[in-house]
RNA sequence: CGGGGCGUGGCGCAGCCUGGUUAGCGCGCGUGUUUUGGGUACACGAGGCCGCCGGUUCGAAUCCGGCCGCCCCGACCA
């Protein structure tokens, strides 16, 4: 992407509605821009973000053996009737009305209308079990949106629903979401935590929420050090129902807790130097809730001998957009964002310094040929300080920064964001080395 | 939903209390000169229904009323 022809509106100044460091930096790096309270348009640098954290939660579900579908954001009030929650979601279900004052809602989750599609398909035990997700916008009208696409009132989130024939098995299913979801925020960088949890309106008895630490974090929480040692990407198979039982008591034996649920006495038995205190934000939550929903909807396979049998049902989300904020609240310093590889919009900016300088020219348009779409090319008539202020504050992981100097014997500098480490090398090794 | 605050060019703000010429400043934007590896300097210039509606007044960004929008604290939350 050529910045000079690129809607990427950076900002010297932080607009006053913005307070924490990742609403701050979305705007001023030019990712997003409000619409209304809580309601966001993505901007193409930030839509790139926001595509790879759909990516990546994808690609771990995936591994998981979900199978990936797409649900519509307008439901029927009838579906929800059904359950009961039309009645109890309260004000934060958006209610809307067609032309032909039909009741409809934009929907905030998924689980009348994936229950509604499975007993409409699903007749039989020897089809189960199932897991299925999609990746989907969602609305909660909350009363008091804040901290930029943290706490949006549309919100893009991965939501999966699993099906077993029983709890045992439902059970597999659940730890299996536990183990995608720890390797889903340690490959965006996230160092994420599982904390027992309430399960809210979704309602269910065991449930997680995943916390991932970060300074300015809404929430004060308390965990085990022993969190920091677990390896969750060679020594546990998907495939391995042994493996995720392991997985799973390790992920639960350790203490960790946010603040209003923390246990004083369990924190005691603790050792005093595994105990570890930060700030969280909740980016992810399971819950298994059995025949919450199939039950009331009539969801129903034919069992062994024939007869019925009520599947077991769970329901494990991702606020992908929320990630995005997250991700920054957990990487960023003072002159901007500082992007994990995994999740950087590009893997480098190349800074043209002297732009109409034969030799710079030559070696821009060439590297940025060479990264083939994975570089955003500086081609502003800009002054070398706005450059470095903006690749600095976009924070891509690399910049390749090309002056008159260097290009005169075909050198560049390259700059690691992470570290400030810069070295100087020859433009035909930069893609080798980076 | 309770409490507080704010709406003035793209962004950040002043002006309002104590109504009165063409509504200011910084940044950004355009043109030119300058500078040329960390947001250069100078000059000229473009850009504003002062959130909306109504009222008071000879006269309203300024005073009064209503409405809308947005932000902050709390309660709530992927």
């Amino acid at each position: 992407m050529r910045l000079s022809r690129s809607l990427i509106p950076t900002l010297k100044e932080t607009p006053a509605e913005a307070q924490i460091a990742s609403h701050r930096l979305m705007l001023r790096a030019g990712m997003v821009r409000q619409t209304a309270a809580g309601i966001y348009a993505w901007l193409p640098l930030g839509l790139r973000v926001l595509a790879n954290i759909a990516r990546i939660t994808r690609e771990e579900q995936d591994a998981a053996g979900a199978q990936e579908l797409l649900m519509p954001t307008i439901q029927p009030a009838e579906l929800w009737r059904e359950s009961g929650r039309y009645e109890d979601y309260g004000k934060e279900m958006l209610r809307i009305r067609d032309r032909h004052d039909r009741e409809l809602l934009y929907g905030p989750t998924n689980e009348e209308m994936i229950t509604d599609l499975f007993r409409q398909s699903v007749k039989s035990y020897r089809e189960l079990p199932q897991i299925v997700y999609h990746i989907q916008w969602k609305f909660r009208d909350e009363v008091r949106p804040r901290f930029g696409v943290m706490r949006g009132r549309e919100f893009l989130m991965k939501d999966a629903y699993s099906f077993d024939l029983d709890h045992e098995a439902a059970v597999v299913s659940y730890r299996r979401m536990m183990l995608a979801y720890m390797r889903t925020f340690q490959r965006m960088g996230l160092k994420a935590i599982p904390m027992l949890a309430e399960s809210g309106p979704i309602g269910g008895d065991l449930s997680h929420e995943f916390i991932i630490l970060a300074p300015t974090g809404e929430s004060q929480v308390f965990y085990d050090a022993a969190f920091e040692d677990i390896d969750y990407s060679g020594e546990f198979s998907q495939s391995s129902e042994a493996d995720l039982e392991r997985f799973f008591d390790l992920m639960t034996t350790c203490y960790g807790a946010t603040d209003d649920k923390h246990d004083a006495t369990a924190w005691e038995r603790v050792a005093p130097d595994r105990r570890r205190e930060g700030r969280g934000i909740e980016v992810g939550h399971i819950f298994h809730f059995g025949t919450k929903y199939s039950k009331p909807m009539g969801l129903t396979v034919a069992g062994a001998d024939g007869r019925p049998v009520i599947p077991e049902m769970g329901s494990y989300g991702v606020g992908v957009s929320r990630l995005v904020g997250a991700v920054i609240e957990a990487s960023h310093d003072e002159a901007g964002i500082i992007w994990p590889d995994s999740v950087a919009p590009f893997r480098a900016a190349i800074l043209n310094l002297k732009l109409g300088d034969a030799a710079c020219d030559h070696i821009c348009e060439q590297l940025y040929a060479d990264f083939a779409g994975q570089a955003l090319y500086d081609d502003r008539e800009e002054r070398a300080g706005v450059k470095f202020a903006d690749a600095d504050l976009m924070g891509h992981p690399w910049q390749v920064v090309v002056g008159p100097r260097g290009a005169a014997n075909g050198r560049v500098e390259l700059k690691r964001r992470a570290t400030g480490e810069r070295q100087e090398v020859l433009a035909a090794d930069v893609l080798r080395l980076i």
